[in-house]
DNA sequence: CATGAATGAGACTTCATTCAT
DNA sequence: AATGAATGAAGTCTCATTCAT
């Protein structure tokens, strides 16, 4: 029973996202783990070969996730504004979600800083957010809608770079009805740019 | 001696930098830091009160001392152009200590993102950039070189996040070469959403 | 069918015999042991009470097989020195199979310095071993060949202490070839003390 | 104070000695230790690397005590017989003194089957206990107690394989009044092995 | 019969903190 | 003012044992 195992991993991954994001990365312990996901102690020994195990399998699970649900996002419009609108919706999902990830996010870029493995997760996590960039700006080229002069590439990387930017400030500020004050302006800043 | 006291505070606090910015938060020991400041063990607990307060003042300290810097750079020239130029050099100083301050910052921004007391001493911070930005934005505004529709403080938020969303990626990609990248086109994104 | 059951302990035990062998006694676990032994983890609790009653089970086969096998050796000579010698043969009977079951009998006996249970085993080793060397002194002292001074029952014992001490120093020197000179001597120092 | 923390280190080994005595080697824990050394948990790890360290250290100053007590009883004498005499009666100092050292010894023989480190130190052991013998056996020799025709070499070997085979034999048999008569026969047969 | 998922006790180890010197 | 020995809480990890399938 493949099935069951890989259901397993899921449960636990998803019990160390929330544990992660209530808690911290290095204050979070494998007994908390087990208890948000309402298992013993041992279980997560049993599915993950240590704790730095857990963490970046956790990185890999979240980071693709997001992914596939701003792909999805931007998949369904057809126009370049349309898409990058999707996108930044995407992105800025709602405050109660955005924190959860962004918690959990800034204490693995922090570890990032020092661990290649996290960093090359999260490497992979960026190629495809610079990849539905990319997307977005050449197709807005080809429309006519954004400004030939700009460079794809470049462009990509700082769209995510903004939205990080700001997504970051945003939380560290702790005010939910800020969301969309960010979320907005993000969005006025890429556009001014890429027009 | 006061003085004395506050020359060892501050031996113990740029020994806490680099150890914090080499092994991490959660990772660095008080004996980690002693052995940097080139003390004994007791030493950190004779100045401050705990773990905690070393990390509360290291981040007071350093996120002062990094304002001050931006500070007096700016403060050199006189116009706006030259300011913000001045600011992002100031803030892009150069590899080596862009990664020292960012690994530090990244672990007090996870921190910050749970606990209030590093939220608030990152909020001072927050401030003081963006009154910078604000004082670069009017006078850019005076002067007519910025967009008279750009809302000065929306505009000083903007750019302090997207200077902090650059070097985060920067970081990131942990490659020293493209530090010359982020900061022009850093610099290209701000001044075209302020012009 | 008992005799699947019995064959299964077996194939347990000998597997058992070399994982502690490798492994040591208190290191190997019952999953090492179902490993060797190409089984499923529940298999050893299925056919064993538990660990310990798999160790006592093992101690009780490795040492009845070792005296089986040192009977049989001396049971085919005639002579009081052709059965020492074949004794003595069969002890040492290769460097390889000696290191292998002096690595697991150090341990049992480790253990049986403390445990009744496994000193009990390895008195009714002894008692056999003994046998072994009572008849073989007797019957010299009948041929004529031994020292009719030589309290029998206390050469079975000199017999068994002078073999275990050369094969435990041996053992403890971890040099293959030394094997012959181990044999050699504690031969000439049992016969000297015979005769 | 170099002195007072080698006090402490010695506390704890004698503190170890007795407690793996009492427990047997894999089942004593750093806990038993720090109470029979009548000390907090952490104090053995801030005076040892960590537990396979105090147990090096423990065999290392466990064989160097038992060599240096028969080392000076055999000075004490003038005479082969007599140094070969002190020197059983050094070695079988008495049933408790016997068992307390056999069991840990076994206890680290059956490591250091598997284990460099622990056969390296008990080499060293060994290495002494064969000076002593070749030291008598020499002195034999010359006075004309003991035969020529012994090889001084391969009878320092036999001496102390005899002994441990002896003392480890009488061990098992866990009768204390045993003590008496593998003395005598230990010694009978090294002596009738010499002349 | 056999499997292997799940449990949880218990061991080692690290380290902030205290405190006598 | 400074040291560093000592404490003990807490976390990770291993593994014997149980039990549903």
């Amino acid at each position: 029973m493949k099935k069951k195992a890989e259901e397993r991993r899921e449960q636990i991954l998803r019990a160390a996202f929330q544990a992660v994001s209530d808690k911290g990365y290095e204050t979070v312990t494998l007994q908390d783990i087990a208890d948000y996901a309402g298992v013993s102690k041992g279980v997560t020994n049993y599915y993950f070969e240590n704790k730095e195990d857990v963490f970046l399998s956790l990185l890999e699970w979240v980071t693709d996730r997001i992914y596939q649900q701003e792909y999805k996002a931007v998949s369904k419009q057809t126009t370049a504004i349309e898409k990058l609108e999707a996108y930044l919706y995407s992105v800025f999902i709602n405050p109660e979600k955005n924190k959860k990830f962004y918690k959990v996010y800034l204490d693995f870029m922090a570890q990032a800083s020092r661990n290649p493995q996290y960093r090359q997760i999260n490497l992979k996590f960026y190629e495809n957010c610079w990849k539905i960039g990319r997307d977005i700006v050449s197709l807005g080229q080809k429309e006519g809608t954004f400004s030939p002069d700009i460079h794809v590439d470049t462009a990509s990387k700082m769209i995510r770079s903004i939205i990080d930017g700001c997504l970051i400030q945003w939380l560290m500020r702790d005010e939910d009805h800020l969301h969309e004050f960010y979320k907005n302006t993000c969005y006025e800043v890429i556009l001014k740019y890429l027009k």
